[in-house]
DNA sequence: TGTTACTAAACGGCCAGTCAGTTATTTAGA
DNA sequence: TCTAAATAACTGACTGGCCGTTTAGTAACA
């Protein structure tokens, strides 16, 4: 034994990060259930006993790992249409753009697959995920579509719906990539799969005044 | 103790349709995890022990119950396919209304979300489901619109992109019912999304000389 | 009366959560 | 600056309960 060399640190204030980080990817490749606190344990290099000092409980946990995937984007997404006042076209592309980004160099992807699986057994962490996210990025993008039709912009319809169809491609192919593609499936190229869509969607959607 | 009420019945024959039945209606709801088979064996009115005269293990019941949702959808979606040879229009109303009435009224939906949940832990679902059934019906409405864009009644592009944008609303309409739904969202109006969509979508889609 | 579908109780492995002890670090006294 | 006592972060072995699976026995039906 090298005399030297610590058998630990005392590192109070980083472990809570640590830990969360290294259950995110624990949970993610199992799922909440087939998670085992071991693994959470020795992937961030820690015992088992030290992260209980740090949560209640595994779902604690969870929460926690769940809860801290929403914060940045909320701000993220609101900020992209209040940075794009003018033609929905600008809008819809950098949004659209800026999502596929967060989604492929994220694991936020990963984390809606899990709130998507655990939803009935965790509804609270359902209902957080919907209020806090999902809910206000459909919600300002439903506005910014509505904006749009009042200018003349977009045809009549349901702006939610409209919304809804906006978004719907790059998530199933985020749970496409998350579940197929593992077991063989050809996976789907997010930036091709948006900028098609984009390119067909608004030409149903605008207004023929409104095209480019 | 009503000595003329037998304790149980002998029904070997429908034993095991009535516990696939059984598990799904719990696995839905919990998940395949916290499924417990005492709650599979009470909703089937067998006692635990005679799930194992049946299955081999939980994880058979599981695959039981997913491999039985495939089948009679797989078979569906190609006849839908082969009916409609003339213009995409047609057979993308066919196809899509076809396809919401299945998710509303069967139980299909819950055991998607199941399999998108479980995939990592059941890579061989995962590859059944994909191939016998996701695969196929994707790669039907892919061949249909690539034939269409042979006939000159759809644009260039992706045609396995375009069947995305296609069904991608409907799934996504779908995992929100089964998600967000029981935690207070508005729920998405099937029927109008796949209205709204279609309408909105052939319009970007279809050549100018083949709009109606 | 024999066969076997079925029940109910018991088993045992696994793992979240606990706890008594150990070690790093801080504080305070010399 | 050194040392010793005090503090609390941390470890790792342990446990209690849950639940999938087994099995010995029972009851239905031919």
């Amino acid at each position: 034994m090298d005399a030297g060399a610590p058998k630990f640190r005392r590192r109070k204030a980083d472990r809570p990060a640590e830990i969360v980080q290294a259950a995110l990817a624990v949970f993610a490749e199992k799922g909440f259930a087939a998670a085992k606190l071991e693994d959470i344990a020795r992937q961030a290099g820690v015992s088992k006993g030290a992260i209980y000092l740090y949560f209640e409980t595994k779902e604690d946990i969870f929460r926690a790992v769940v809860g801290q995937a929403i914060a940045p984007n909320v701000v993220a997404v609101k900020a992209m249409a209040a940075a794009h006042p003018g033609p929905l076209a600008d809008l819809l592309r950098g949004v659209t753009g800026h999502i596929a980004g967060i989604v492929t160099h994220t694991p936020l992807g990963c984390v809606l697959k899990m709130v998507v699986g655990e939803a009935r057994n965790f509804p609270e962490i359902a209902r957080v995920w919907h209020d806090e996210l999902v809910s206000q990025a459909l919600g300002t993008l439903t506005a910014a579509i509505a904006a749009a039709q009042a200018r003349g912009e977009v045809k009549p319809g349901d702006p939610r719906i409209y919304a809804l169809q906006l978004i719907a491609p790059l998530l199933v192919a985020v749970l496409w990539r998350e579940t197929f593609v593992p077991v063989g499936a050809e996976p789907f190229d997010l930036p091709a799969v948006m900028s098609q869509h984009i390119d067909t969607l608004l030409l149903g959607l605008l207004t023929e005044g409104a095209r480019p």
